[in-house]
DNA sequence: ATAGAATATCCTTTTAATGGAATATGCCTG
DNA sequence: CAGGCATATTCCATTAAAAGGATATTCTAT
């Protein structure tokens, strides 16, 4: 899928998927699955400043997860399309599975066929 | 979704994005899906030496991405499960038709409804 | 027991990401 | 046009991440 030759897909899988790859960024995208919303409004709900909110959503944009459109003075944000969140809510089921997974080997539940995955 | 109370999922989901975003590892997991292999196959592939593959190999093992079995000196390792190929999957299509509408966008294809996204 | 291969870890340097404060820009209203 | 609000950008300090080299550990074979 990703051979050797294709080096730029990479580099902008890796961008997206780093892009996603922060706790703040998460919850605007998080946020914004629930309809558009504007800088202050996103401000409002995280526990950091505008000028960060601003930036998060740079990045965001950059890596063509959310799309803007300018109305007035405001920017109204908005995920670009519906694969963003499914790619939350498959990583949402593998996050959760894979925290089941390590409740059980810690609570010695037979894991039927697992392999060693820590605590060699 | 991922609602303001829920701190841990979106920390553990932050790493798991996070150790999605770089591309090396980006490069290790697309190898893996071939099969599995050991630390030193995988290292011949890459453009860095042993010690980053290692390294890398454990920020995707504690991000529960891939799994790890011993034989004898070696580490055989693999994808834990075919929903880290779907991520792949759905990443790389998003990147593809962002690249495309940059693209469209550039060459003044019209856009049919679809609103700014850059270059205001 | 020794030599050698495969892997993981430690240490150091370099590079990138983050957050806050201050500042600039653009837009609306009076 | 002045004032105020919403947003973006710059600067700075702090922190986190990455890469390479050297080294330790574990296994295999002689």
């Amino acid at each position: 899928m990703l051979d050797s030759q294709n080096n730029g897909l990479v580099t902008r899988v890796a961008e997206r998927f780093r892009a996603m790859g922060d706790e703040n960024r998460i919850r605007i995208l998080s946020l914004l699955t629930q309809g558009p919303a504007n800088v202050t409004a996103l401000t409002r709900e995280l526990k950091v400043n505008q000028a960060s909110v601003s930036k998060h959503l740079g990045i965001l944009r950059q890596a063509g997860l959310v799309d803007y459109e300018r109305h007035g003075a405001q920017s109204i944000y908005r995920i670009t399309d519906s694969s963003v969140e499914n790619l939350c809510k498959l990583v949402c089921d593998g996050v959760m599975t894979h925290a089941q997974l390590q409740h059980d080997a810690l609570h010695g539940v037979s894991a039927s066929g697992r392999s060693v995955t820590s605590n060699p």
